[in-house]
Parts: C-alpha cells; sequence; structure tokens
DNA sequence: TGGGTCATGTAATAGGTTACATGATTGC
DNA sequence: GCAATCATGTAACCTATTACATGACCCA
C-alpha cells in the first residue's frame, strides 16, 4: 500500500503520543516540527479515516471521557510495523523552490535597492525563526525519566538553529557584498532608513508555527 | 493579472537571455538555479502559452534561423514590467516539507542504527550538492565587459555553498552525539561498515540537476 | 445569550509531476 | 538507415491549501 507523507505524520505522532484526535496532531505539528513540516486539516482528516479503513490506526476513548465530541486515535500493531518500514527507507530531497533566492537571482533587473530590501525581509524572518527554535529548546528538557524520543528531537532542533544561523551569517556577508556592488541611492550610506511596515499580513493567514 | 511563479522564472529568464525557448529554459533553470528552483515542460510551455496571449512575451526568431522548428521568445515592454513589479513585492516563504527531518525526529520508533544510516546518507547528498556548487561557480566568471548580473549570481551561489557547508558541520557534530546517544550494533565502532548500494536511482528521474 | 475556541469535515481550486505522443534534426 | 537528442505539447493524476459549513462546549 501507498501512503503520503501525511499518512505517516500521523502514524509518527502516535507512536509518540498515543490517544491524539486530529486537531490535536495539527497542534502538535505546529508546536514541535513546524519549523520543518506543515499539515493542514484538510490533509489530516481525510488520512485518518484512510488509515482507519486500513487497520493502521483505531479509534480510541471516544469523547465520553473528559471533553465530548473528540475522536482520539491509536496506533494498531499494523501500524507500528508500517512506520518502522518507512522510517528504513530513504528518504526524498523535496523539490527545491526558494523564492527569495529567486528574486535575488533577477535582482539586476529591479529597481535599486530591491534586493537589499528583500535580504533585511530575509533576516528579520530567520531571527524569529531562531527565536522560535529557541522558544521550543527551552519547552523540551525536564523528565526525570529522560524522555527516550528526546536525543533525536534535540537534533532536528540543532539542525534548525544551525542552518538558521548560517543563514544570517551569509546575509550579513551578502548585504556588505551588495553595498559594494550597488552604489545604492546614496553611496556612502548602506541602506535606506525609512523602510518600516513591509506588508507581510496576507502571507501569514494558514500554516502557524513558522517565522 | 495573477501569475505564478513559473511565470515570473520565464520572464526573468528572458530578461537576462532574449530568444530563449521553452526547452532551453528548462536547460537553463537545471544548469544555474537547480539548486534551489525547478521546472518541468508541464509547467513551461502552457506557461509560455498564457504568457504570449497576454502579451507580456513575444515569439521571435523563428524555427528559420539556423535549427528548424523551435520557437524562441522576447519580453515585450509590458512584460518587463510585470517583472520589475513582482521582483518589488516581499517573497513568500515555501511550506516547509523536510522528509529527512521528519524521519530523524520519529526515529525512536525506528531499527538502531537507521537515524545514522539518514546521516550519512544525508551528509553524502549533501557533499555532492557542494560539488555542484563549486562546478557552477567554476562556469560563471571570466567576462571581459564584466555581466551585470554576476554579482546577484554569486549571492546566490554563495548562499548554497554556506548553507550546504553548514548542513555538513551539522551532520558531524550530530553523527557524534548519536553515536553517545545509541550504543547501536557494537557500542565502539561508529556505524556499521558495509552500506554500499544504497537504492537511489527510483527518485532521480525528474528534474536534474540537484544532489 | 453570546463570543471564543474546540473540533470535524468537505468542496473548490491551485499547483505541479509524470507519462505519453509526436516529430525534426544531427551524427555516425 | 538508425539512434540519440532536440523540441513541443497534452492528459491523467496527485498533493495540498483555502474557504466554507457545522455544531458542541466553556465561561462570564
Amino acid at each position: 500500500m501507498k501512503h503520503n507523507a501525511t499518512s505517516y505524520v500521523i502514524l509518527g505522532l502516535l507512536s509518540i503520543e498515543p490517544g491524539h484526535s486530529g486537531y490535536d496532531m495539527r497542534k502538535a505539528v505546529q508546536g514541535s516540527i513546524g519549523y520543518f513540516w506543515g499539515e493542514s486539516y484538510g490533509q489530516i482528516y481525510p488520512a485518518l479515516k484512510l488509515l482507519t479503513g486500513e487497520g493502521l490506526i483505531a479509534r480510541s476513548g471516544t469523547g465520553s471521557n473528559g471533553r465530548k465530541r473528540r475522536q482520539g486515535y491509536v496506533l494498531t500493531e499494523a501500524g507500528r510495523r508500517c512506520l518502522r518500514e518507512w522510517l528504513a527507507v530513504p528518504f526524498h530531497d523535496e523539490p527545491p523552490r526558494n523564492e527569495f533566492l529567486l528574486k535575488l537571482f533577477f535582482a539586476r533587473e529591479a529597481a535599486p535597492g530591491a534586493a537589499a530590501a528583500h535580504l533585511r525581509d530575509f533576516e528579520e524572518r530567520n531571527l524569529r525563526m531562531l527565536d522560535a527554535l529557541k522558544k521550543i529548546e527551552a519547552s523540551v528538557p525536564a523528565d526525570k525519566p529522560p524522555n527516550p524520543h528526546q536525543p533525536y528531537w534535540l537534533l532536528t532542533l540543532g539542525f534548525g538553529k544551525a542552518l538558521t544561523t548560517a543563514a544570517l551569517a551569509w546575509g550579513e556577508s551578502a548585504r556588505a557584498e551588495l553595498a559594494a556592488a550597488e552604489p545604492s541611492t546614496a553611496p556612502s550610506a548602506r541602506v535606506p532608513k525609512k523602510r518600516a511596515a513591509r506588508k507581510t499580513a496576507s502571507s501569514r493567514k494558514h500554516r502557524g508555527g513558522k517565522h
């Protein structure tokens, strides 16, 4: 049987925390792996139905427990086997699509200063990201019998921090190189001062967590 | 009018090299921005038709010139304006989906050694990537009247190198941390020796360039 | 009794890959 | 003449996001 990545996210989450509902899963994704993965309800609920039908997960402790009208799920043995098989298979690279680099690559055609503005924007977003990662890190530890998942969680967190930090370092040197290559508006001043209030609202509606 | 990213890639490429055909564009994408962007024919040809209909690009020097049966395109003034407008707008973050980190995050459920295997795989791919980037870099320079696009190209290349290098550095330390956390098969030997011939063929059919 | 958020789900749509079909040109 | 590659295009399919619809529960 073929499954999409969403199904494996569900199996993985249930291997860590049995009893999660679809709603919980969305929250968990945003809160703990949001910096490298996203899921929407439109993916999760159909996948839950599918996995249930295939016997890889099962309904558990229906609403009657505590809150009403919410459906928890648990892994079946078949589900756990399926997850393990997937974990053993080499990963796929996602098709790369970085719009920031695309705009930078074509920036010669843009108005002077546009590249510098994108660079600043990029650095801002990375700073926010680094902040979010540190918050996650602070919320992870402190378990008396040490959580067996923790080493792996810390590795992925470390990856996020390492790459974000590298991006910030690159950004700084890139700004300097740009200033040398683009005489810009004022030759000696690095960048125009008044650049507040960039419009970011419309792109922030969905998929929480990141940035 | 709303366009997808493919359309802007086309406009951008034509702003650099007028006369390119759809086939050329696919090649150019693979060869020069393949490490952060991909396009398939199924996207390019419909977009060319659309853009022509909107008057943003125009057919130029049809096949009769040199080779037969190939259609070149050039930017119109409207097309150049459209490209500039897009370049001035803040970029969108792509939805993050890193399957490697996903498998690492859930690795507690996997067979012992699986995480280490993914890590080695990851490092191999990054080494190949770094190699590809160096090849691109070597092919870029050497223009007597310096190419005005070059500063931007070098910035994006530098980004690729910086991030790939950071990923490699993280990988090395991650392997050490893993070895400490996972007793693995043999406690003193880092990783099992015989790991040749991972199956990579089936996932490499399409979208050239990268990794 | 009214607002917020918990909770589940579906339909419309967008965006993109893959496989296929077709034919010209080039080099041997 | 044959294979490889140049070159264009289309159709089927898959994945995923967004917006919408619905209703329960909580608390003030």
